[in-house]
DNA sequence: TGTATTTTATTACATGTGTATTATAACCAA
DNA sequence: TTGGTTATAATACACATGTAATAAAATACA
């Protein structure tokens, strides 16, 4: 019997060692090379668990949204009281953006990918899967902003969940080009305002 | 004396190959030997009018930069009636967002330059410029549906300002991805019902 | 027309890249 | 220990790429 080795672990560790290129340095500079290089394996090594480099990148681009779905499920107990509530939703939303060092380099990990996806077609499901994922996450906080009211229509509910999604990731991208200090409190303060005034019902 | 070509004519040529390239395939797939096949030159025309592919791409990001700001300064005269006023904001904004297929390239261009420009230093800097024209451009608009009322504080208007920026670059990521007719109903929808909010001066 | 000068085209070359091949090393069961 | 199986490593190879070098063509003025 051979050597026996996690082989799942193995894949997401070179997966991560893309992920770290890809932030650092875009995500054409993931060669196998690089990669090997990233992740202290050699060439021979990641060619053992992934056939190609197309197979490499899709499954590191799957894993990426594979953990953020999971976050974004993750079980959650919100205050009962509606003004908590309100800024519970508020800080809860902007845990999804790069407002520190972490989230910045899953930011730019995620803007590589997305972008790549745009123009090969093997990539571009895991594009619409996430943004579906972050889509409907903004659905349930709007649903729970507006769940004492029940006075809106849903399509109008799914509107504003819309441009609450969009919002956040022009806001992403805002902080990615300009990560001031001055820049994420400006986005902390557009973030907040905007939930408040989706409790208050506007 | 040589034969005698307008060098910037084909500066410029040779960058809208680069940009062809760049929305069709990713800004990667722009080698020399590529645009020189899209723009039908030889590499070596090609060397002569850019001494290395880092100046090439410099060149082809600045020049969308510049003629972007060009048009969003171009002269414009809005109705004096407020709510046309507003509709007509509303309508001046939603060209600057992929409807048809003409935007969709242009912001498939930029996208796949302004994804580069995270970890190109070079580049960063157009990223920037572009960045703060659309914010003025924004600044603007919401000047002109404040100017009635007077009302508001220019910081606020400024934070409206950027979270109207940062709207239209979500709504332009969320068209790339899907671009059905759907889409593209919600986000008109999304943006009249923003400015008219902000017309009314919640 | 001839020629100087610049544009264009071709080629060459070193390096990077994906991947197949091969050889070695590591491991578990018998 | 030994044998068989698999993981790892190293190498080979064809091809793409940036760029330099060189040759050829084209043009405006004398």
């Amino acid at each position: 019997m051979p050597k026996v080795i996690d082989e799942e672990k193995r894949r997401e560790r070179i997966a991560e060692a893309v992920w770290n290129i890809a932030a650092e340095q875009g995500l054409d500079h993931a060669t196998i090379r690089a990669v090997a290089a990233e992740c202290d394996l050699s060439v021979g090594s990641i060619q053992h668990s992934f056939r190609t480099q197309e197979e490499l990148k899709c499954f590191a681009m799957e894993l990426v949204v594979q953990r953020v779905i999971t976050r974004l499920n993750a079980p959650r107990e919100l205050p009962n009281h509606e003004s908590d509530k309100t800024i519970a939703i508020a800080e809860l939303l902007m845990e999804t953006l790069p407002l520190d060092a972490e989230r910045e380099k899953e930011a730019r990990i995620w803007a590589s990918f997305s972008t790549a996806a745009l123009t090969d077609e093997k990539l571009g499901a895991y594009s619409r899967q996430m943004n579906d994922a972050l889509e409907r996450f903004c659905l349930e906080c709007m649903r729970e902003l507006n769940a004492p009211k029940a006075s809106e229509e849903d399509s109008d509910i799914r509107l504003e969940a819309t441009h609450l999604h969009c919002l956040l990731d022009g806001l992403t991208l805002a902080l990615l080009i300009d990560p001031s200090t001055k820049r994420r409190q400006e986005v902390e303060r557009i973030v907040r305002d905007f939930i408040e005034q989706c409790a208050r019902g506007v």
